[in-house]
DNA sequence: GGCAAACTTGAAAGTGATAATCAATTACAA
DNA sequence: TTGTAATTGATTATCACTTTCAAGTTTGCC
């Protein structure tokens, strides 16, 4: 899993003709060995208190080559900060928001993705990617 | 339709002790008979080129105003710029948004509503919003 | 109509997140 | 080792809002 992400993206650098640096290792060790859905300014503050003379910028360029890589991809919940999903190749999922804690829940479901191509298809439109976000109160929001 | 929702809105401006004011009335008229998902920036410059009176701001606040009054909804698709649609009243609508050249339609299916409740309700979680798009080619761009 | 209080407006300044700049540093092929 | 192209980190710029504030309007009340 780990390994694989680290040969994808490796293999991303040489093939862009880009280089390896200590920078680029530490922040991917990071980000593979972090939680899902992590902002620029989380990630960025957690690596902080590891590694002080890593620059805000290069965390940021780090993370916009590893979605380009492939191995991570943005997502944007409405609230202002990009976040970082961890990529698994194949596979889709989308999201459950908790509105009043924050809480992210994934969730796949292949009916939905079947009727999203139904209606593409009624349109003439050719999908490349969607986004399907539920917002609303999650289990333990709602108990309270 | 138009009435209705000049009312609804005089009806919020009333209950909310504000004020009835020209640039109000302008902006409300404008944006009644202006196209769907339009960006602030939009609204604005086009606005201006009949009342150059009006301000950036002014507009800007009165958007605002109609989204918390219920007659127009924020929706962002991603590029970095509010957009504001049209809501009528117990209608919800998703989005087929194109790469390419922009465009945006809309479209209703309610086995995928049907089918977002239940997986809401396999994990306890109560919706209160959601949204759906999908990005891709429209009609138009593919066959360039 | 005249007034005072409260709300609005428009211009300008402020914010927060993202993106670009640049001199100094580092990686890597030859 | 060396030349050169990429990278880094600090700083600055940008972008799209968002707020501030002095001057202008609206509205209820006499």
């Amino acid at each position: 899993m780990k390994r694989a992400k680290k040969k994808a993206f490796s293999d991303f650098i040489a093939q862009k003709g880009l280089k390896s640096t200590r920078q680029r290792d530490i922040i991917l060790d990071f980000f593979l060995s972090s939680a899902q859905h992590m902002s620029l300014e989380d990630l960025y503050l957690k690596l902080r208190a590891k590694h002080p003379g890593i620059g805000y910028a290069t965390v940021y360029r780090t993370l916009k080559l590893f979605a380009e890589s492939g191995i991570a991809r943005e997502i944007q919940f409405g609230d202002g900060q990009t976040r970082y999903e961890h990529v698994t190749e194949g596979e889709h999922h989308d999201h459950l928001v908790c509105t009043r804690c924050g809480a992210i829940a994934e969730f796949e479901n292949e009916t939905i993705e079947k009727l999203q191509d139904e209606v593409a298809a009624a349109y003439g439109f050719l999908i490349e990617t969607h986004k399907l976000e539920l917002y609303g109160l999650c289990a333990k929001c709602r108990s309270k």
